[in-house]
DNA sequence: TGTATTTGACCAAC
DNA sequence: GTTGGTCAAATACA
C-alpha cells in the first residue's frame, strides 16, 4: 500500500473513530443524567416508601450502548495492521501500541522483547532508555495529603519538572515483576500547598495482592480528584453516587473530566465550587455537563457536606466524600464496567 | 544478603 | 532542541 492511501486509511478511520468516540461520551452523558434522574427518584420513592427494585431497563440499555461503542471502537483499532490511530483515553484501554506496555514492546525496542527490566538485563547497555512513551491510558489525577493508597508501589524515578518547585516521583506497582501488574502514579508536590500532593494514577492494578498493602496504609479521606478521561470522570462519579446513597452519608463529589476545579469561599464559609474548562472544543460540553452534575449534586445534598471535611474546613473546600476503601470499590467497579464491555 | 531508593543516562514525543 | 518518562547501576537500609 502506498502511503497516499494509507494517509487516507488513517484519516477515514481516525474520523470513524472520532465519531465513535463522541457518540461514546454522548451516551456517558445520558447514563449521567439517567442516574441523577433515578438517584432523586430514588430518594423521593425512599421517602414515600415505595422503592421498588431490580435493575432499571434504561440503565441495561445504556451500558449496553456503550459495550457497543468500546467494541466496536476496539474493533476498529485493531483491525487495520497499517494505521495507528491514537484512539482516545476515554475508550483507549483495550489495548496499547507503545513500548511502555510490557506486553507489546516494539522492535525497536530490544528487537520486540518485553519492556520487563528484568528480561532487559540480558541486554546491552546501549539499549538502557529505550522504551516508547505511554500514552495517556486511564489516568485520573487525585489531589491528597498523602500519597500512601492500599496498593504497594515502588518508586523508580524522581525528575525535576520545568516551572516547578518540586520534583515529581514515579512509582509503579511493587507486583510489576511478579505479576506484570502495569499501574503507576506520578506524584508532584503542589507549589500552593507543599502538604498537599497531586497524584496522577496511569493504568490500573491487575495484581491482585492489595489486601496486604491494604493492611499497612489507612484509608485516606481527603482526596480529590482532579482530573481524568471523561469515561473514568464519568463512572467514578456515577459511582461515587451510589456508593453515597448506600452509605446515606451524601456529600458533594469532585470529578471533572478534562476540565479544573476552582473554589472559592463566600462570606459564610460555604464553598462554591466551578469548573474552569481548560478543554477543547469537543470536551466542553462534557465539562460543562459534569459541572452541571455537580452542581445539582451539590445542591441536593449540601447540608450533609461537613461530615466529611477533616480538619480545617474553612480552608478545605469539597474534598472528596469517599475515603480509600471508596476509591477503590469506585475503581473496581469501573474496572468490571471495562471488562464486561471488552470483547 | 536481599530489597528499596537514588540518580544519571537514555530516548521518544513534542 | 527541550522535556518528561523510564531504565538500571550505584547506593542505602533492614
Amino acid at each position: 500500500m502506498d502511503s497516499n492511501s494509507n494517509k487516507s486509511t488513517k484519516s477515514i478511520k481516525k474520523k470513524v473513530v472520532d465519531q465513535l468516540v463522541e457518540g461514546y461520551e454522548f451516551a456517558t452523558q445520558l447514563q449521567l443524567l439517567l442516574s441523577h434522574h433515578h438517584s432523586n427518584n430514588n430518594i423521593d420513592q425512599t421517602r414515600s416508601g415505595s422503592v421498588s427494585g431490580g435493575p432499571d431497563p434504561a440503565d441495561e440499555l445504556i451500558a449496553k450502548i456503550l459495550g457497543s461503542f468500546h467494541k466496536t471502537i476496539s474493533v476498529l483499532d485493531t483491525f487495520d495492521p497499517v494505521a495507528d490511530v491514537s484512539v482516545p483515553i476515554a475508550v483507549e484501554g483495550s489495548r496499547n501500541a507503545s513500548c511502555g506496555d510490557d506486553s507489546t514492546a516494539p522492535a525497536s525496542c530490544n528487537g520486540g522483547d518485553s519492556g520487563d527490566s528484568k528480561k532487559r538485563l540480558g541486554v546491552g547497555k546501549g539499549k538502557r532508555g529505550c522504551y516508547t512513551r505511554k500514552k495517556r491510558s486511564h489516568t485520573w489525577t487525585v489531589k491528597a495529603r498523602r500519597i500512601e493508597d492500599r496498593y504497594a508501589w515502588r518508586k523508580y524515578g524522581q525528575k525535576e519538572i520545568l516551572n516547578t518547585t518540586f520534583p515529581r516521583s514515579y512509582f509503579r506497582c511493587t507486583h510489576k515483576p511478579t505479576q506484570g501488574c502495569k499501574a503507576t502514579k506520578q506524584v508532584q508536590k503542589q507549589e500552593q500547598d507543599p502538604e498537599m500532593f497531586q497524584i496522577t494514577y496511569i493504568g490500573y492494578h491487575t495484581c491482585t495482592a492489595t489486601d496486604q498493602a491494604h493492611t499497612k496504609t489507612e484509608p485516606f479521606d481527603d482526596e480529590i480528584i482532579m482530573d481524568s478521561d471523561s469515561t473514568m470522570a464519568a463512572t467514578m462519579a456515577h459511582a461515587n453516587d451510589k456508593v453515597q446513597e448506600q452509605e446515606n452519608n451524601i456529600s458533594g463529589v469532585t470529578v471533572v473530566g478534562a476540565g479544573n476545579v476552582k473554589e472559592e469561599e463566600n462570606n459564610n464559609g460555604e464553598n462554591k465550587e466551578y469548573c474552569e474548562a481548560s478543554s477543547t472544543g469537543e470536551d466542553l460540553s462534557l465539562v460543562w455537563q459534569d459541572c452541571q452534575d455537580l452542581m445539582m449534586f451539590d445542591d441536593h445534598h449540601q447540608h450533609h457536606q461537613n461530615h466529611y471535611y477533616r480538619g480545617d474546613t474553612s480552608t478545605t473546600s469539597h474534598h472528596l466524600a469517599f475515603d480509600n476503601d471508596h476509591f477503590s470499590s469506585l475503581f473496581d467497579s469501573y474496572c468490571a464496567y471495562e471488562g464486561t464491555s471488552a470483547i
